[in-house]
DNA sequence: CTTTAATGAATTATTAATGAATCAAATCTA
DNA sequence: TAGATTTGATTCATTAATAATTCATTAAAG
C-alpha cells in the first residue's frame, strides 16, 4: 500500500485540529481512561484515536466530535440543551438567508 | 455499490456537527459564494461541500475545518495567532500530565 | 528494580469516503 | 415571466480511511 498523498491545509486548521486533539488526550487522561477504553466506548479503533489525538486531518469529523463529547470537550456549547437549543435559533435564522448566489458581480461597463 | 451503515452517533454529536455546517453555509451566503466557488477554493468537490454544510460524519474534520477557515468561520479562536498561542500553552500543560493511564482502579482492600 | 500494562508506530486487508458526471428542481435577476 | 444558473440529489468508479494485528518502547506501581 502507498502512502496518500494527504490533502493541502492552511496553518490555522491545523493548528486547531491538534488543538481539538489535545483536549481529547488531556480529558481522557484525567478521566483515567486508557486509548483503549475511550476508543471502545466510542465504537472506534485504538488505531483512530491516536491518529485523532494527533490531530490527523484526515479522520472522520463524527468519530472526532463523538469522542470529544463523550470525553467532555465542550463543542460550541458544552451543555447540550444549549446546543441544540442554538441550532434551532440558527434553522431560523437560515431560513431567512437568500437560497441560492447569483456568481458573478458584474463588471462595470465602462467601455462607452 | 452498497450504501454503507453509518455509525451510531450521539444526539450532542449530530447537533454540533449540523450547527457547524450551517455556520459555513450562512458565511458562504453572506460572502456571496457559490457552492462551487467555495468547493474550488477549499479543494474540494461541490458534492463534498454539500454534504459537510448537511453536517454528515463521514467528511474528514480537515475538509470541514479548512472550509470554516477559508469562511471565517472561528474554530476555538477566530484569530489565527490567538489560537497559535492557545496551542503552544496547551503543548506545556501536556507535558505535565501522566503518560500513561493504568486501568484498573484497584478494588478497595477490606477483607480483613 | 521488576513486572505488567499502555502507548507509539508500522503494515495490510477491508470498507467507506470522495470526486466526477448527470439531471431535475428551485431560485435569482433582467 | 423568461432565461440562466445554482442547488439538490443520485450513481458509480477511484482513492483513501479505518480496523486489525503485531512489535518495540515507555511508563506506572508494587
Amino acid at each position: 500500500m502507498v502512502k496518500p498523498v494527504s490533502r493541502p491545509i492552511s496553518q490555522h486548521s491545523s493548528n486547531a485540529l491538534q488543538l481539538l486533539g489535545q483536549l481529547v488526550r488531556e480529558a481522557r487522561i484525567k478521566k483515567s481512561m486508557t486509548t483503549s477504553d475511550l476508543a471502545l466506548r466510542a465504537g472506534i479503533s485504538r488505531t483512530l484515536l491516536q491518529r485523532l489525538e494527533r490531530g490527523d486531518p484526515s479522520c472522520s469529523i463524527g468519530a472526532v466530535f463523538e469522542v470529544a463529547t463523550i470525553c467532555g470537550v465542550p463543542l460550541f456549547e458544552q451543555d447540550p440543551r444549549q446546543l441544540a437549543s442554538q441550532l434551532g435559533l440558527h434553522q431560523e435564522k437560515m431560513t431567512l438567508l437568500p437560497k441560492a448566489i447569483r456568481a458573478i458581480a458584474k463588471e462595470v461597463k465602462d467601455d462607452f
